[in-house]
DNA sequence: CTGTATGCAAAACTTTTGCAATCAA
DNA sequence: TTGATTGCAAAAGTTTTGCATACAG
């Protein structure tokens, strides 16, 4: 019933609080399994979700790929190319009324929300191509 | 490097645009299927991609499910259940504005954006489970 | 002790792709 | 005619799961 602190819980959750950009579970998988050659993908996955499950991290799906985990501090957005599935974060100041004004629109408990502006970068805007793709 | 407009192409777009909710590939291909048992699942993810690249279509990235499709008519935005993963429209203005602000925040050229917002339904939030998953 | 967590490998699921045949323009 | 499209089956990529063992509380 209680979550344990496993060794391998706090190698996978440091992990990706270290790792800044938004790592897949392979990408996760790779960066301890240097260290930690015998922990397996299953109990990277396990972990991540439960990880994610309990807000500790968050889970951010991007199209055309594997979903990607982030330690969601503070609230932001995100931006995505839309030629070359790129995926980062936007500075733009975080909407605290969204949830309050939008929730008139429901019978949901809204918890939070998450925008996501779709756009070209600055790569695949000059060329319009050869634009290298997130993975 | 043209187009053309198949049968199957056709058909896989108006059964989209006729079913209402927001189907996986699966969804379409199993929709058809029993008129059409000849087209293939190829066909379908196929075209979906294609659909969706040329904005017929707007695709949509579930958590821990796969990618749903929708027929993009109106700008809106979405909803889902942070415990059973059901995945909904929600009925709140679009902020037109919300580009044109963002855009002084990145060098990407915005194009659009999205809304996730997250919360319980009334059925998780009543029973706390026992919410049918969406799949 | 007790039941949660792990490692391994196999399975499940979703999506893409190679190839020969077919079809729309 | 010609290149886009299809069907099929196989492959690729991602994530989950069964089971015996290990371990945290």
């Amino acid at each position: 019933m209680t979550n344990r602190e496993t060794k391998q819980r706090k190698i996978i959750k440091d992990a990706v609080l270290a790792m800044g950009n938004h790592p897949t579970a392979d990408d996760v998988y790779m960066e301890i399994h240097a260290r930690y050659p015998n922990i397996s993908k299953a109990t990277v996955y396990r972990n991540l979700n439960l990880l994610s499950r309990e807000s500790v991290l968050s889970r951010l799906n991007v199209p055309g790929g594997a979903d990607r985990y982030d330690h969601n501090t503070v609230p932001h957005y995100h931006l995505i190319c839309t030629q070359c599935n790129k995926y980062s974060d936007i500075d733009v100041p975080y909407q605290e009324q969204l949830n309050a004004s939008a929730q008139a629109h429901t019978a949901y408990r809204l918890q939070d929300h998450d925008i996501i502006f779709k756009g070209l970068c600055p790569e695949c805007a000059n060329t319009d191509a050869n634009c290298q793709a997130v993975k």
